[in-house]
DNA sequence: TGTCTTTATCATGATAATATGATAAATTGA
DNA sequence: TCAATTTATCATATTATCATGATAAAGACA
């Protein structure tokens, strides 16, 4: 459903949400609990920094840390950056036009599944996630 | 949200089911009018016709169709041939153990998401998608 | 039989996603 | 200043997806 780096940044964002103010967190900590590949990592979060959604400190007591409180960030903006998420809520059949007035075969009932995604990245936030995994723990 | 390979193959099969007692149609004609490259086309046919979804003759008038009626045909045993849709169900952090007895953070949440996808895939017939053309248009 | 048309299959190439390894640049603190 | 630690970046390898080109095999029919 994800790509793999979506997959990843996502995870790796919800890890620093969990140590939220625990300061930085090192790449190689995070690589190590998350089982992802140090350098691949290192790019995503430079990735996520660039966008403003984590901050990077270099140097001894450097590391990663959010840069927005996990209640007002929102699935959409981490995975969109790696992801074409709009994209895929587009025609089922790949035709670049289709819409509601030149709807291909799929499009009326697509469209409601496509929605059904859409909304959950868009409205979902990091603090939603980490209260999910309170209440099912 | 498909893969290429996944969308080709409901495009073409769409495209028989539209024709579906007209005969047998040729790789150089669904190719052309649904420009696809013909011999890649020609690989998804032949898998779709292997997996029973469509039934080959070769020589002359030879070509494929429908080897089932297209309302007993669901959009799941066209595309789960080409993408691992069963897969992307599954936990959107990627655990190989993700249930409702061992919830990751995003469990509860993404379930409902991800049921109504593969709802979709499941429960859609290609003749479905038939008859939502016939009412845009 | 032999030729034409078609699917079936093999071999290869192009591109993007995923990943690894090495080095540069910045920061801290002794 | 200098060494240690960390992110930033560059170069390259690996793998899967997407696609092309050529040939083999099967069937129809004069």
């Amino acid at each position: 459903m994800l790509s793999q780096t979506a997959e990843y940044a996502l995870r790796a964002v919800l890890y620093l949400a969990e140590r939220a103010d625990d300061g930085t967190v090192r790449v190689g900590e995070m690589a190590q609990a998350l089982r992802i590949p140090h350098n691949y990592l290192s790019k995503i979060l430079h990735r996520l920094a660039r966008a403003g959604v984590l901050a990077s400190t270099r140097g001894k007591a450097g590391g990663f840390q959010l840069a927005v409180p996990a209640d007002r960030l929102r699935l959409y903006e981490i995975v969109a950056l790696f992801d074409r998420i709009d994209e895929r809520r587009r025609c089922l059949l790949g035709r670049p036009q289709c819409s509601d007035s030149t709807a291909c075969a799929a499009h009326s009932r697509w469209k409601q599944v496509a929605d059904t995604v859409a909304s959950f990245f868009r409205e979902t936030s990091v603090a939603d996630l980490l209260r999910g995994a309170e209440v099912s723990v």
